[in-house]
DNA sequence: ATTATCTATAGATCTATAGATAATGC
DNA sequence: ATTATCTATAGATCTATAGATAATGC
């Protein structure tokens, strides 16, 4: 039941072909625009251009630009509020469950198509109309707060640890931003280990990156 | 000798008074709300009205908008690309001079009155015009990448452990941001830390620290 | 009748320039 | 005469709204 494929006044720009759906179209278009420029620097009209639509088409879907913004940063920390949850809850060792959450986490930001973590840089997430936003992305950090201090840090250290922690998987965006060719790969596994050493374990083992990757499975499956 | 005190048109704020170098108001004025709001969501009038003088009057001090954030890119990076070449150069062991490196750094972006760190991570850095930002910016982390080497991290890990240690660094403007009320003394020293677990160091002992301390006194004295 | 687009535009900026002006310095 | 500012504004946007229009669905 595809909602409605035809229906609607064709686009100006490439005939009333292919419009799957135009408001992803937008996101994806957004998406692009404001990790590579920033969201005061990217107009509608840009992202209407890149979308395929014209600029006045943007409010038929979205109320206003901040809106926009507001539904890539949910779409992007989501999926990494669900696994960092369902970690917490876990019964692995706390090593393999931070590995694990560092992993998926670094993946799902850097992994995307553009680089979605640039987007929790932006100094627009300070906007009052994005509480939502950063209320869950604070969930997330209290989620690898949880596991920091599973992991055995001294109850007093385990603020900044985190914070540590946190700062160093955000800033894979900006890594990245600084070497687009990067194997991004290699740097999640690297991202990940990093992790653990930085917050006072020994260097993981090969086993314990197994036992990651099993544990992220059975959440995913 | 003052530069020509009371020279000039008197300014339409506050009288003729306070005006001990406007230039260096401008780019206070900018650092604080390039920071906090971003370079494009930032008017060259607010920064005019927060240096205390009208909106084109910017313009005889700097050419265009964005010659005030390469003003303020180049001033913020200097001072630890300084630190950074003479560790470099130095002899003592790595460890010590990595630590030293990183704590001066942090100390330097998160010590400021404003976050200047969070300057870096502004979208706008990657424009043609700010060239000579990024190549300083490339020449600092061109010594840490030595320095990580210096410590015996094996040579094919260098590239990414580096990416990391530098991404933490920076990270800590991202952490100020989110909590303005945050004690830098503390990670700065706990930032330090970090960069040297980070690398598969040993936990830093106490005698590290106050060597790495004596040494940057040396640097700076 | 409903949906998804379009065209046109109002109103509000925002950057940068032109040219005047009010000080000090010679 | 020089310096550092000012006032005024041109020209170029940019967001969002109003209202028309071209499809499909009933």
């Amino acid at each position: 039941m595809v909602k409605g494929v035809g229906v609607g006044r064709p686009r100006a720009s490439g005939a009333a072909a292919n419009r799957p759906d135009a408001r992803q179209a937008v996101l994806d278009a957004a998406g692009e625009l404001f990790t590579g420029a920033g969201y005061a620097a990217t107009t509608t009209r840009a992202i209407a251009e890149r979308a395929g639509l014209r600029q006045a088409s943007l409010y038929y879907h979205f109320p206003a630009k901040e809106d926009i913004l507001a539904a890539l940063l949910a779409e992007t920390v989501r999926p990494s509020l669900d696994v960092a949850a369902r970690l917490v809850a876990g019964s692995a060792p706390a090593a393999v469950r931070l590995w694990a959450l560092a992993y998926a986490d670094i993946g799902l930001l850097g992994g995307a198509h553009h680089n979605l973590g640039a987007l929790y840089l932006l100094p627009e997430v300070a906007s009052p109309n994005l509480a939502r936003f950063r209320a869950e992305r604070a969930d997330l950090k209290a989620a690898y707060g949880q596991l920091v201090a599973a992991c055995g840090v001294a109850p007093s250290a385990v603020p900044i640890r985190t914070d540590l922690v946190f700062g160093l998987v955000e800033s894979i965006a900006v890594i990245r931003r600084d070497d687009p060719e990067l194997d991004v790969e290699a740097h999640v596994r690297e991202g990940a280990d990093g992790v653990v050493r930085l917050v006072g374990l020994p260097e993981p083992t090969e086993e314990l990156r197994t036992e990651a990757h099993t544990l992220l499975a059975t959440l995913t499956g």
